[in-house]
This record gives structure tokens, C-alpha cells and sequence, in this order.
DNA sequence: TGATCTATTGCAACAGTTCGCAATAAGCCT
DNA sequence: AGGCTTATTGCGAACTGTTGCAATAGATCA
């Protein structure tokens, strides 16, 4: 049995990845893995550290942060900013995308990545910027919220 | 002299307005305003405590986060998330604009209005969203470093 | 001017997040 | 297995921003 015991890759690998680094594999890292491998996707920091604790009640806030700073430099996560500001991170190995949050019904989806294509266009043609689509979630009305105030 | 005194528009009838809603127009208030007319364009929240505290040692925080959330109602001002998440604000009667932030560089620019619109079309054809392209700090990398991590 | 109504303030508590520091413990080497 | 180095943890303090509540003080009307 491998230091990480029966993670599902990539999480398997983070602690032979993490000694390479002269880095450490703990407990307290092994438990943030359990979780991130559990929520793959989407995950804001309040909703990680509180399912640590459900696993470990002596987790700390702190070190739940500190480990996602590690992870992020690893490339396992990714971390972003909900519409409201809040942290939040895209597990991989997700794919790149974009949120779209509405500000009048209050709903966030997803864009595809073919839509977001056009949109990192956009950008490269109007100021030469490689935008991060998945770095923020963009606020704005989306078409049924946007048709009502133009009507209303 | 009028209610508010000396205060350039549009802050020279705030007090009216205020009253004019059945709200009220105070000292606290006041020195938010006196802030804000001098900070024209943009200022954080931290910024605006740290500069209504200069004016007033007794300044509280939560009264001037209170004092934005009803200048927003006003439409005096617009709360928007910078790169970091923390909350900016953009002062009336600036022009609609969005803030570009270089991950690279750390660099953070507008994007002018006439570019922008160029984004607005882009997303309204994509997905039929109407952006508000002010409301998050973009994030992403510049031209010069994103041209920087091509070669190397 | 004074009474009245209630918006607003000040304060304290709290939630999310970061940081400094001393104690702990992972990983390496023998 | 034991010792050493130092990355990491746990904890407390600080910072940003929000909320509940009792006391204060604008605005209005007589």
C-alpha cells in the first residue's frame, strides 16, 4: 500500500509529488485530500473546512488554507472568486470554464467552453489580454433578466 | 448655505435626497461623502474607513458599510470585487468601465468604454448575457506578459 | 419651541481569511 | 532505531465585512 493509501488520482500521487518538493505528506493534508477528491468540481473554502472537520473535528481553518495555498501550487486546485468576492476552487482535473452569476434572479451557471473561446477572443482583440475566464465569476443579467427590465 | 454646504455634485443634494426617501442626512454621513467626492473615481472599502477616520477619529466601520449600502440604493456609488475579492467601489458620475488585473505584473487598468462594449457584444452573443463589466476586477495577463510566457 | 416617531449610530459579537511564532513531527541520513 | 533538519501545525492576533440591539438624535408636525 502507497503513502496515500487508496486515493483516486491525481490524489495518489500528491504525497510522492509533495516529498519531491522537499515537502510533507500529513494527516491534516491527507484529510483535505479526502475531501477535494469527494467534491471534484467546485468547492469554496467555508464548505471545505467544515467537511474537514466532519472528518477530523480538530481541523483548522488555517491549515485547510495553507494546504490549498500548497495545492494550488502543485496545480491540483485552482482558486477563484464567487460573485459575492468569497473564495472559492475549481478541483481538477477539471476543465477551464467560466462562471456567469445573474444578479437579478441569482442563479450561476456554467459557460461552455466553446462560448468562452469567443469571449477570451474579445478580449485578446481589444487590449491583446489572455483573460483567466475561471478566475472570477463575471456578474451581469442573464436573458430572461436582461428581456424583463428592458420590457419592464 | 444649503443642507449639505460646500459639496460638489452630485453630492451637494444628498441631504435632500436622503430626506426626500424618509432617510437621514448626519455628520457620519456627511464625512463618508466628503470622502467620497474627493476620492472621485475609485476607493476601497478599507480606503474609505482609513481616510473618514482621518477626518474623524470616532468614525466606526460598520456605519460607514452601512452608509455605502444606502449611497448604492442612491446610485451614487457601485460596489464591485477586486482581484482579491475585497469589495471597491466605483464613485459617480464616472463612466461605465471595467478593471483588468495582470496575474503576471500585478498590474490593474481600465478597459475603456469603447472596448468594453466590444466584451458586452461578445457575451451577449454567446450566451445572451447582459455583463456588467464593472462589477469584477477581470483577471488574467497583460499583453507583455502574456507574450513573456509564450517565448518562455 | 417641544413632543413624537423612527432612522441611525455605536457597540459588541461573529464569520471568513491571513499572518507571526513557538512547538511539533515528517522525512532523511546514519 | 535514533538523531537531525526544517516544514508544518496549532494558536492567537489582526483585518475585512456583517448583524442584532439598545440608546441616540434627525425630521416632522403641532
Amino acid at each position: 500500500m502507497n503513502a496515500t493509501g487508496s486515493l483516486p488520482p491525481p490524489w495518489d500521487s500528491v504525497g510522492e509529488r509533495l516529498r519531491a518538493r522537499g515537502l510533507r505528506w500529513t494527516p491534516q493534508r491527507r484529510t483535505v485530500m479526502e475531501v477535494l477528491a469527494e467534491a471534484d468540481g467546485h468547492i469554496t473554502s467555508a464548505e471545505l473546512v467544515e467537511q474537514c472537520r466532519a472528518r477530523d473535528a480538530s481541523t483548522i481553518p488555517s491549515t485547510v488554507y495553507r494546504t490549498l495555498d500548497v495545492l494550488e501550487e502543485l496545480g491540483l486546485v485552482r482558486h477563484g472568486h464567487g460573485a459575492n468576492g468569497g473564495e472559492e476552487f475549481h478541483v481538477r482535473p477539471t476543465r477551464e470554464h467560466g462562471h456567469l452569476h445573474c444578479a437579478g434572479c441569482g442563479a450561476t451557471w456554467e459557460l461552455a467552453a466553446s462560448q468562452a473561446s469567443a469571449i477570451e477572443d474579445a478580449f485578446r482583440a481589444a487590449d491583446g489580454f489572455e483573460i483567466d475566464i475561471g478566475h472570477v465569476t463575471l456578474v451581469g443579467r442573464c436573458r430572461t433578466c436582461a428581456a424583463a427590465e428592458t420590457r419592464g
